[in-house]
DNA sequence: CATATGACTGTCA
DNA sequence: ATGACAGCCATAT
């Protein structure tokens, strides 16, 4: 396999483990890209999770919005129109969003242990 | 192969 | 809380 495919592989990976995870993932919460990146078993690879989301076809219909940094922060320029648009989007999730920050400790997403064997077919 | 670039992260001042 | 920084990893040139 060579790098073209390992990578486009790795992102197949991360959406099929978003995908999974944005159902039990209920709108209201969030998570970080780190941990999108464990789950799809991509340790150490935030940025990829960053970059397949950003190019994640629309038709996987992915909830991108509710992936952000670990600071708890959109990670999206705010003089980019995709910031706003991503913080209505988390509004609309009753998600709060004070100038682009979020209170990871009422809003991260935690999952229990049953959602966690759920996902481990990976 | 060398550089530059990110929707990243942890550490430190 | 905030900003600078180095480290990191896949891509693009």
């Amino acid at each position: 396999m060579d790098a073209t495919n390992l990578a486009t592989n790795s992102k197949a990976h991360i959406y099929r483990a978003y995908s999974i995870h944005s159902v039990t993932d209920p709108a209201g919460k969030v998570l970080t890209y780190g941990l999108v990146a464990d789950y799809a078993g991509l340790p150490g690879r935030a940025r990829l999770v960053s970059k397949a989301l950003k190019q994640a076809p629309s038709h996987l219909n992915l909830p991108w919005h509710r992936v952000i940094n670990s600071q708890g922060k959109i990670s999206i320029n705010k003089q980019s129109s995709a910031f706003a648009h991503q913080v209505e989007l988390l509004r609309l999730d009753g998600v709060t969003v004070n100038t682009g920050k979020i209170s990871l400790s009422e809003f991260l997403w935690k999952p229990d242990m049953a959602t966690l064997v759920l996902s481990l077919p990976f």
